[in-house]
DNA sequence: GATGAATGAGAGTTCATTCAT
DNA sequence: CATGAATGAACTCTCATTCAT
């Protein structure tokens, strides 16, 4: 390894070490009130030092916004779509989403906010996060259209909006109406019953069978994170 | 009129002007970053007088909290319940918020970031606006439930965190997609689409009828409004 | 009585009513930190109705000051002179001033600090208070060396001012080592020691007798007041 | 000297500067009217920086007054008691008083009125400059009491409280009647005065000998100071 | 005359940023 | 490169003063 090689592994290290300690501070206060200090003694790392990595205080804000995806862990699962039960997928989907979401979601507003608030923000990360995340939604849903399996008048954009959307203010009601430290909520129930109405909507129909907890046999595509 | 009415009228006049002004400079910088001078500009009111009626800045924060309302206009909407197609009546409902949603999310966003970060403000949210908002979505389904129009193997807790979720996460994605002053969304369409997947969800089925546009004897219960 | 009397008068008591309440404000906070909010409060007036009788802040301190006189009411004790024992005379004007003394010490102590600080101030105030009252005290001393009562060599101009500032001392220091709600202190017993030392001296002598507590045939020349 | 030692002393050097600084600005404005720029501008320092070195004005205060002492020094010349002639220490002590009070009258009389204001102050003042500075002078008396030179009649905790009240009481009078760049006073013929009343009253007595001016086998025990 | 809401200059305090060590 | 003391602009909040009622 070069020199120079190590030196910019060490930059890296510290710029990851700065932005993580940033986040935690922006989420927890919001950026206005975050201030070069606070982030300085997350990080362990001296004031001056943090100019050394970042040139302002926006910057380190941006640097966290370029690095963040929405939801492309998803894909691993999507792959995994037609091998297993649609409602078993989307079960584990929605399941890893709340979790992750809820263990998140200050993080989550705080960006949401950043991101509204500024046209260059916006538009970065509608191309670099949002775009490709839809896609991905979107591709599922027209091949399992084209496979038969789900309803052939669907409008694609609008459902992948709904779903990713439901997903996203849910995720902001249970964080609201639950405190932080409560019991752990039952996810895969929710889960669950979110999968069945997402398949099946809120109308009558005849029950096809039981959805939910059935054995367990999805260990095998769980874990794919969501960041 | 007593002349202490007089000015209790002034006062509260003065009051909703500085929460107006105030609720737009959070929604446009955060509020960390909103300063009192600029609520003053936006105002129309000098900086000190903003003092004669709060105390802090924070408190400015807590009163347009404590006069906020998540769905409370809708009650209006679900009291046609059962008179309308359930179709439309959603359609309605979806559109209506949306648009308001569409409108206004910088402002919810704004706020949704103050009532996850402040233990206080959350547990005054959701007492006041989360609580009682749920609580009329949920008798909806369940009316609608017993009189055997909806599943009745549907969770209602969920389904209601479900729906409104949905809404409010459409709303999130739909204000980071588009650019503001871009082509109006077709609100209507959009409506109708998701009231269809709401109620059928994905899964195939037989189409009864085709949903959105149908004539348009609806205006009588138009115009409830979404605060 | 004529109507423009009339108005004098009232004029006059709201004046004094304002200089009363600024007198109460400033000794508890100093002039600095008291604000006209607290003096119309403490006057019951309104801020405004203040400003009518006097043109700023400052100028009411200026007519407070005006009308402070240091010790005139001594006079009255001294007149006495020749006809009580010196001891006696004493006891009874410090016992007086000491009351009075501690009762005011902030004050004394606030008009002291913005005396020493403003030189329009001072000049006022050595003019209008500070020489009369010296004067009263070293004719009393001149009148009573003559008398050969006390020692011919006697600076009286230094002994008066020793006179005079060590009762303000004392009070002074008093005001500091007792707490203000503390037992009354037995101002009686300490101006008959302090009449003692300063008709003695600390050097040793023979005692004439026992000073301090002996019947008491002073009630007569007693409830002189100091302002 | 090690880095952290260098550092401390530098702490201690701008704390010192800045109290420094604030004390001058203080005892000219009063504590209410000086600014923290007047302190900074003072004391050759951004604004910013005082902040680094004290959390608030009012901390600028006390710790002022925490180094602040009474007459500690004092203690230098009643070591020399019993040595010299009465009349001429206290002559000495006198004279050392009166001109450091003199150059000091605002700053005292400042301190006076912060003391006697806050009750925390009054009591830190108390025990820690007040109560010390009295023993000094009791137990002076006393020793001199017992060694037959002093009046055995003598009430110590009064006397000594008449004589420091004198000094203070005479430094404040002077204060208000001599103008600060008038002719220097006569301090040394006026603590002679000073010291011959002390020692023998106003009474009338034989003279033992003249006092005051007489040759000066002092200047050894001079310069002691006064802070 | 009396009132007190309105004003804005100016106070204390914070903090993004720089730079000598 | 790393540090954190120093800086001063900008913030929140106060209050002497004015003026329409």
């Amino acid at each position: 390894m070069e020199r120079s090689e190590r030196k910019d592994l060490i930059t890296d290290k510290r710029r990851r070490q700065i932005q993580a300690a940033a986040m935690k501070v922006f989420s927890e206060k919001g950026f206005g009130k975050a201030t070069i200090p606070d982030i300085s003694r997350e990080a362990g790392i001296a004031v001056g030092t943090i100019y050394i990595y970042f040139q302002t205080k926006q910057e380190i804000l941006l640097s966290i916004l370029e690095g963040h995806v929405l939801i492309e862990p998803l894909a691993h699962f999507l792959d995994k779509a037609g091998e297993v039960d649609d409602q078993d997928l989307l079960t584990l989907i929605f399941e890893a989403c709340l979790k992750f979401g809820f263990d998140n979601v200050n993080q989550f507003i705080f960006l949401l906010g950043e991101i509204l608030r500024d046209d260059y923000i916006r538009k970065m990360y509608r191309k670099q996060a949002v775009k490709p995340a839809m896609k991905i939604v979107e591709d599922y849903l027209r091949m399992r259209m084209e496979a038969g399996d789900f309803s052939p008048s669907l409008d694609t954009e609008v459902a992948a909006r709904a779903l990713v959307g439901m997903v996203i203010g849910l995720v902001l009601l249970y964080g609201i109406e639950q405190d932080k430290g409560s019991r752990s909520m039952q996810w895969r129930r929710i889960a669950g019953e979110l999968a069945h109405f997402v398949l099946s909507g809120l109308g009558e129909r005849m029950e096809k069978e039981d959805a939910g907890e059935k054995g367990d046999g999805l260990g095998d595509i769980r874990n794919g994170g969501v960041a």
